[in-house]
RNA sequence: GGUCCCAUCGUCUAGCGGUCUAGGAUAUCGGCCUCUCACGCCGAAGACACGGGUUCGAUUCCCGUUGGGACUACCA
């Protein structure tokens, strides 16, 4: 393999946000380029003037960047490269490999049709095939494709794939309004800007033929192609909206870290050995197209959930803070301090699996509480009072309150009174927290602070004495 | 319908003729740890779609069946 010719691309169409299927197909022939040290293009797809729109190619370009998917040519636009397109339709037509046909379209359909009931072959019939005509009103430009032979590729992941040419028709290149279809513009494109490798989606490998015979026609030399078995939804049918988060930035949303994201759509496909999770780096210096697999998979959202809670358990606080400000503003918490942010991502990590969980879980230190009723009934019980408030009385007389002096405290408290930690560590919890589920009691008062700690427990007590008396 | 592609635990996968009583991960279940929940650790259960070949020997190679997917547009 030439390592410096290697142009690998990634031509998305803004006719929806990026999924994670194109994610997946981007990052492959990223890594690809990378690990080869050669050069990966974005160019977007909008040949489709009605479906196409600017938002779309603006999330898509936010979402590559997110995942940190770095590009060294483009993004080309192909709504601006109709020049190139013109030219090479003019080189077709003047060689005899292209013709203008007039079929108009309501009777090519009706024929479809017809063929299909007959239960022959829907293809076109090759009516203007020969007649050699000219521009026209409604007229299109069509390939002229070989009657006969195979056309015969290699797939670097599915081996040779052979079709017969009878099967494939003499396809549009350029539509009755002038704009171009999209199998023209790719080879065309794909010719134009070097490129040597085109990784893609396996619903691509009926298009391969047909592609090959423009490059044909057009004398351009064939890139090596490696077609990616596709990521299916839990009922195996193609990725749509209707299988939920497949958007990239919804994962970006749902609190998942791009690397995390990264890794597990990389083992979507591709393995190298037992191994389950790799850096970026590791990932660019591993990946080769021989270890990807070729049968289809369903993307597993439960996995990612654990590896995104690796990545999160392994961060460093002062960075995870950073990134969990933002989702505990989109809870309503306001004037936040980072240094005790930093703080209770300390206490939050190994029980989180993505931001938003982080963020819900720590919301009780920086937002006022409420008790939840079973917590409350089952811990906030009268009988607790005095025990409780002894305890406080202990707490207030703390002179330091980090965990471990406060770790000397309640074993002395509890030595005292004789009792397990689980009988009052339960009910301080829901005082402190309002939930009977939080990380270490001792974790969440350093955190919290001595103050609030005995606010809290003061209401909570007070709170108690007021169920006494009804 | 036609063409093309695919087929190992629920899911993602390892396996490139003997090393397979099929390995890892995740999910599930049990246990340990323990102030709750997690984390962590230990353990259990769980798959080669089926049928023919080829071979001394098939998860691995070939064919067929079945099942799934994609394509079959003046969408991409």
């Amino acid at each position: 393999m030439n390592k410096q010719n290697i142009v690998t691309r990634f031509p998305p169409s803004p006719t929806g946000t990026l999924h994670i299927g194109g994610a997946r197909t981007a990052l492959f022939n990223w890594l690809f380029a990378r690990h080869h040290n050669g050069a990966f293009v974005l160019r977007i797809e909008d040949t489709d003037q009605a479906r196409s729109t600017k938002e779309n190619t603006e999330i898509i370009i936010e979402s590559l960047k997110w995942l940190g998917l770095d590009w060294d040519e483009g993004p080309y636009f192909q709504s601006q490269r109709t020049e190139i397109y013109n030219e090479c339709i003019e080189k077709l037509l003047s060689s005899g490999k292209a013709y203008y046909c007039h079929c108009n379209p309501e009777e090519l359909e009706r024929k479809r049709i017809e063929a299909k009931e007959l239960g022959l072959k829907p293809k076109y019939d090759g009516t203007c095939r020969n007649l050699d005509l000219g521009k026209g009103p409604g007229a299109v430009v069509r390939l002229k494709s070989p009657l006969t032979g195979r056309t015969i590729f290699k797939d670097l992941v599915k081996g040779v794939i052979s079709i017969d040419n009878d099967e494939l028709d003499d396809l549009i290149l350029q539509r009755s309004d002038g704009s171009f279809t999209y199998n023209f513009a790719v080879v065309v494109d794909d010719s134009k800007m070097g490129i040597t490798y085109v990784i893609r989606g396996d619903d691509h490998v009926n298009n391969t033929p047909r592609q090959i015979l423009i490059y044909q026609a057009l004398g351009e030399p064939i890139p090596q192609y490696a077609h990616l078995p596709m990521i299916l939804g839990p009922d195996r049918t193609r990725l749509s909206k209707r299988h939920g988060a497949t958007s990239v930035l919804a994962y970006k949303e749902m609190g998942i870290l791009p690397y995390a994201l990264l890794n597990a759509l990389a083992r979507l496909g591709w393995s190298h050995g037992d191994q389950e999770k790799f850096s970026v780096q590791e990932l660019i210096d591993l990946f080769s197209l021989e270890h990807v697999g070729s049968s289809a998979g369903i993307f597993n959202m439960e996995k990612l959930l654990d590896l995104n809670g690796k990545y999160i358990r392994e961060e460093d606080d002062a960075h995870l803070a950073d990134l969990l400000i933002p989702f505990l503003t989109n809870l309503g918490c306001s004037d936040l301090n980072r240094e005790k942010v930093k703080a209770a991502v300390g206490t939050l990590k190994k029980r989180s699996n993505t931001l938003v969980e982080m963020a819900q879980g720590s919301l009780f230190y920086f937002k006022e509480i409420t008790y939840e009723k079973q917590a409350d009934e089952n811990f906030l019980r009268p009988e607790l009072v005095e025990l409780l408030e002894n305890l406080l009385s202990d707490l207030k007389g703390a002179r330091g309150f980090d965990q471990k002096e406060l770790e000397k405290i309640f074993s002395a408290f509890l030595d005292k009174y004789q009792i397990k930690l689980g009988k009052v560590a339960q009910p301080l919890r829901v005082a402190l927290t309002g939930k009977t589920v939080s990380p270490g009691i001792f974790e969440v008062m350093e955190v919290m602070g001595q103050e609030t700690v005995i606010t809290r427990l003061s209401h909570g007590i007070s709170y108690m004495k007021g169920k006494k008396n009804t």
